[in-house]
DNA sequence: ATAGAGATTGCCT
DNA sequence: GGCAATCTCTATA
């Protein structure tokens, strides 16, 4: 086995609409430290015309990352217990995020098994969106960072693997409106999704 | 001020 | 399958 090679990605791929962006970022990477997982589930939040995003009551302190650059990690406390990581996604003067919702372990496994110790198999490592956070270490802290910038805590990242040509389309969920769009997107087959779809 | 819902997870029965 | 944990925001007063 090869190391993987990485490239940069190019900031234009994150300046369209979130639900047009969620399906480019699957098979990323995200990298905090030594702990790498590649995206294989997201969902694509909007702006005020969404009611399901945390946008669509205007900038609220918690949103207000979601109208700022595309590229920008945006943390935010789910039930008040998890972190939830999202990539602010959006074109110019809009506004929207897409959340990630599942991983697949890649590098860090270690220190992905010590930070969640309610974990049984490698599936429940990544397999939803509080569980990524607390595999990957991404907490409040990491809120605002750059995650297309070089040596940043958090990094979203490209090896040699594109987005599925095909990719599984789902409505979104653990939400009571906005349930017409089909904004929930995964890697087809893939083992580290979250619920059964 | 206070109450209730929510982009979830893990432990209980 | 039920439910607690307990932060952010909204609605109501």
């Amino acid at each position: 086995m090869t190391r993987p090679l990485l490239r940069a990605l190019d900031r234009s791929l994150l300046e369209q609409p979130a639900h047009e962006v969620a399906p480019q970022i699957l098979n990323l990477l995200i990298a905090c430290g030594e702990r790498v997982g590649r995206i294989v589930e997201v969902e694509a939040y909007g702006g005020t015309d969404d009611p399901a995003s945390h946008a669509h009551r205007g900038p609220t302190p918690r949103a207000t990352i979601m109208f700022d650059r595309p590229g920008l990690l945006y943390v935010y406390r789910s039930y008040g217990v998890h972190w939830c990581a999202n990539v602010v996604a959006h074109r110019p003067s809009e506004v929207g995020a897409v959340l990630i919702r599942a991983i697949e372990p890649i590098a860090g496994l270690e220190q992905m098994w010590a930070a969640r110790p309610a974990a049984r198999r490698p599936q429940d490592l990544g397999s939803g969106p509080g569980k990524l956070c607390q595999a990957l270490g991404i907490n409040d802290e990491h809120l605002g960072t750059d995650l297309l910038e070089p040596g940043a805590a958090v990094r979203l990242v490209r090896d040699g693997a594109d987005p599925p040509a095909h990719p599984v389309i789902g409505t979104r969920i653990g939400i009571s409106v906005g349930l017409d769009h089909p904004w929930r997107f995964s890697v087809p087959g893939s083992c580290h999704r979250s619920r059964r779809w």
